[in-house]
DNA sequence: TTTTTATCCGCAAATGGGTTGCAATTTTTT
DNA sequence: AAAAAATTGCAACCCATTTGCGGATAAAAA
């Protein structure tokens, strides 16, 4: 896939081997925690460098951070033009299944700021659905 | 006060100076976390206590865990009769101030959970509004 | 193509939130 | 007051995430 590596040259990402394996996986991928990774790649590569190349990703916009129940990141991929120069602006719901702990982002569902609150400057809105996928519900 | 003493007995919870304090505490706040819990008492507490104290209370459905922006665990006071039986139904959206990280509790929107999802078995839903409060604004 | 520069990587060690086991203390029950 | 039950503190641990640093790799410059 070239599509993948010039992406990282648009962004100024080096396009190590690790880094273009990374990216595709988000490709392939609702999203991806760090132990996701780390699986993935059998443990072939370091935490640390796995740790800092979200950071960059992120940075760049390719990915954002997606809500989760656990205390632990998750990540999805960025859709195109919704996030720009490392502000993400993921206005969409995220539904997260208490069986496989993945967070699916919902792109149909649009979040908009409307509500006025009263003692408040509202700059963001998440909504979040919890409960069961398909998938885990049949099996 | 003996309405904190009087709750703390009607669940079973010992009244042990500490958990009176923290009880009261709740009252007079709108969330708090370990670290504001340590802070307030001078961390003259240990703060495994704080993290059992926190367990019980919530356990007897005196307070509930709230959204946080950061990876911390922040709890307020249960609204009477929305939670029973150490399930909690946190059935109103929240506010997270960027500034002061707090949590606040919008009683008056109610968050119910009409959507139908393909392809999804919702049991839960949050809101969660960001950005500041009032009081971060004037300062 | 070689050199230089910027980026990326792995290791070790540290930080921070949260948990567990256990013995000692306090509260409640009788 | 004595026994039973709940709470506390300490030390030690687990797990996610971060930082410093020297070495390796990729990109840019010469």
């Amino acid at each position: 896939m070239n599509k993948i590596k010039s992406i990282l040259s648009e962004n100024n990402l080096n396009k190590t081997k690790f880094r273009v394996d990374l990216l595709k996986l988000f490709y392939s991928t609702k999203s991806l925690s760090v132990l996701d990774i780390l699986n993935h790649f059998n443990s072939t590569v370091n935490k640390v460098t796995i740790y800092r190349s979200l950071k960059s990703f992120e940075k760049k916009c390719l990915i954002h951070k997606v809500p989760d129940s656990k205390n632990v990141t998750r990540y999805s991929l960025c859709n195109k033009n919704e996030c720009k120069n490392g502000s993400h602006a993921h206005n969409h719901g995220h539904f997260i299944c208490y069986a496989c702990e993945q967070t699916f982002c919902l792109e149909s569902i649009k979040v908009e700021n409307t509500n006025q609150l009263d003692g408040f400057k509202v700059e963001n809105l998440k909504l979040v659905y919890e409960g069961y996928c398909n998938s885990c519900l049949n099996n």
